[in-house]
DNA sequence: TTGTACGCGTTATCAT
DNA sequence: ATGATAACGCGTACAA
């Protein structure tokens, strides 16, 4: 009833063939200096013989304690991470620092049965990204009572923290297209509520919003277009972060009356859709429509014109969290930098 | 000295504080109808009590045999699967299957230490994806004696496998050109050997290739393109596969005489970057160049001109690998479809 | 519905 | 340098 995890013999079977203790077989494996090595050897061949090829997993992390192994998890059904360039970035940067330091990456996405596989991976410690502040996630996460890093959102007191300064980067985004003249603007925001909602929304349903990410950045956008008296914002949600979401939102916000002739975008897929919503409608870019996107991920270079976007390092956050996981110390909490990228998709507002 | 994995009470403490044994707490955790909902409750309310969160995951794999997790052996350093949009479309598939599943994912990538990270994997399987034929994750995995799916390559006697007619659809890609009348071939190729080589390349050295991809679709471009004698077709080799990677070898093959008026290139990422070189060239695509690429990522149909390219669903073959992976029946070989998306970076040779 | 008792395969400690 | 043995925490017959 042992089908799957190793089914061949055990250490102490190769002990016996050999003629020595298990722990003599145990070393050989994992401690070669503590014994000669023509027995270390011996030992190794005969357990080639039997098919046996070293400890079994499950017992050596009972014995010892340690999986060797950390867990991301992640707010989302796990597969949307790998399709957001700047998320699969982040989990290539866990990757590789986790590869670094010889430990094991284990993937756990979010959705339903998300909360009973945290409770049961068999891993050294958590690090969770962009999970709502509202997920069920975040409870089996800290319930299991290991070292945890939480990333972007949410902030807990007492977790350590790794993240950008949402709110300030947006408003650098907005200041930008303000200083170009505009007046006029069009936000496409990412998910605020998990209720399938597309559309227009107001500041009531930003507050209550449990995605912080998004309720930051949006803070931010406003604050810097506040100040003056004759603009107008609209602000649009999708409930995916994808292009065709991203387009379908420039395809509405460009009929809204006084015509917007900026976007800000709050991820670089929902950009591009809105370039390809202003291509579609024959607005062009930048001199119809300017656009901002958010991350930077690699295609903002590639596009026609290239995007104008707010960068973030997400594979720093990934490695930076899994350097926050190896310290037991108090908790910290780190803001990485971010930085506008001025490019082709905003110029001023033309001269009527 | 067990610091990590659970620095809790156990099972059993639960048991002694609720005044039952240890069997009527497991089973209040792992199958509830074996007992009356109120002394499940109030085992549980005693467990949170004592913070304890639930069986041990180590214990626990040991006692069953599962480990109900598979693990992805990546052929090379995995932070690199994340950087290019098909590979880690593969690993969302894999990751979807899984999370359908209820299993984890373990991600395990290339280089030097991870044979010894494969063998001590606590997984119930692996799938093994994109390794070199000589690679030593290879042998590792072999030892394991797991369930194993292999993707791409290598196809191994006795082991399942997944992929994709890669000979086949590059002949497609070629002919395609061929058919619009060019003569003057340039093909970009991915890696062939690990030496770190850049630059031109004959067939010697793609013969000996260990990367069966690179080779078969070489094969399928050359095979498409040998019948008539006034051809040139010359051959560059990328190190790496990215657009920078890309950039350098359209700029290269651009200096060719005669210069090809198509080029070939064996993954998107190559040919986003060749579409750079010739811009920065001053040639117009596909007036003066016709592009294809491979692999159709998703920002293929973003690029200006659309690039024409052959498209895999590699999420699929994530998904597949997975359901392979449940199935114990004898080696299966699937070939998945591909097609060639015609778009805007091919057309007719221009009349002299 | 609940309890008993053994086995899972290893590592670590202490002795030799 | 090597051996004996006690944990490690849980699942699961089987018995009650």
């Amino acid at each position: 009833m042992k089908p799957s995890l190793q089914a061949r013999g055990t250490l102490s079977d190769v002990a016996k063939a050999v003629g020595v203790s298990s722990a003599t077989v145990s070393n050989a494996f994992n401690r070669p200096d503590q014994l000669s090595n023509q027995l270390r050897n011996k030992i190794l061949g005969v357990a080639r013989k039997l098919n046996y090829s070293g400890p079994n997993p499950a017992a050596r992390m009972l014995s010892t304690g340690f999986a060797n192994v950390i867990g991301v998890v992640y707010g989302e059904p796990i597969h949307f991470a790998f399709q957001d360039p700047a998320d699969s970035a982040f989990v290539g940067g866990v990757a590789e620092a986790c590869g670094k330091r010889g430990l094991g990456l284990l993937l756990l996405g979010g959705g339903p049965q998300s909360a009973s596989m945290i409770r049961t991976a068999a891993v050294d410690g958590f690090i969770a990204y962009s999970i709502p502040k509202d997920d069920v996630a975040l409870q089996a996460v800290a319930d299991r009572g290991l070292p945890t890093v939480i990333v972007d959102q949410p902030v807990l007191p007492g977790i350590p923290n790794v993240g950008i300064d949402d709110r300030k980067s947006a408003k650098i985004c907005a200041k930008h297209l303000r200083d170009l003249g505009h007046r006029h603007f069009g936000i496409v925001s990412l998910l605020l509520h998990n209720d399938g909602y597309r559309g227009l929304f107001d500041r009531v349903r930003m507050a209550g919003s449990p995605h912080l990410v998004a309720s930051l950045r949006l803070q931010g956008y406003l604050e810097a277009l506040k100040p003056s008296s004759d603009f107008s914002i609209t602000l649009w949600e999708c409930p995916l972060n994808n292009e065709e979401e991203g387009r379908i939102a420039c395809e509405n916000l460009l009929r809204i009356k006084p015509r917007p002739t900026a976007i800000l975008a709050m991820s670089d897929r929902l950009a591009v859709g809105t370039m390809e919503a202003a291509r579609l409608s024959r607005y062009l870019i930048p001199k119809d429509l300017s656009v901002v996107g958010f991350d930077d991920i690699s295609v903002a270079k590639w596009l026609t014109p290239p995007l104008t976007t707010m960068q973030q390092v997400s594979e720093d956050k990934g490695r930076v969290a899994v350097e926050l996981l190896g310290r037991r110390k108090e908790p910290i909490h780190k803001k990485l930098p971010t930085r506008l990228l001025i490019r082709g998709s905003t110029a001023p507002l033309k001269a009527r």
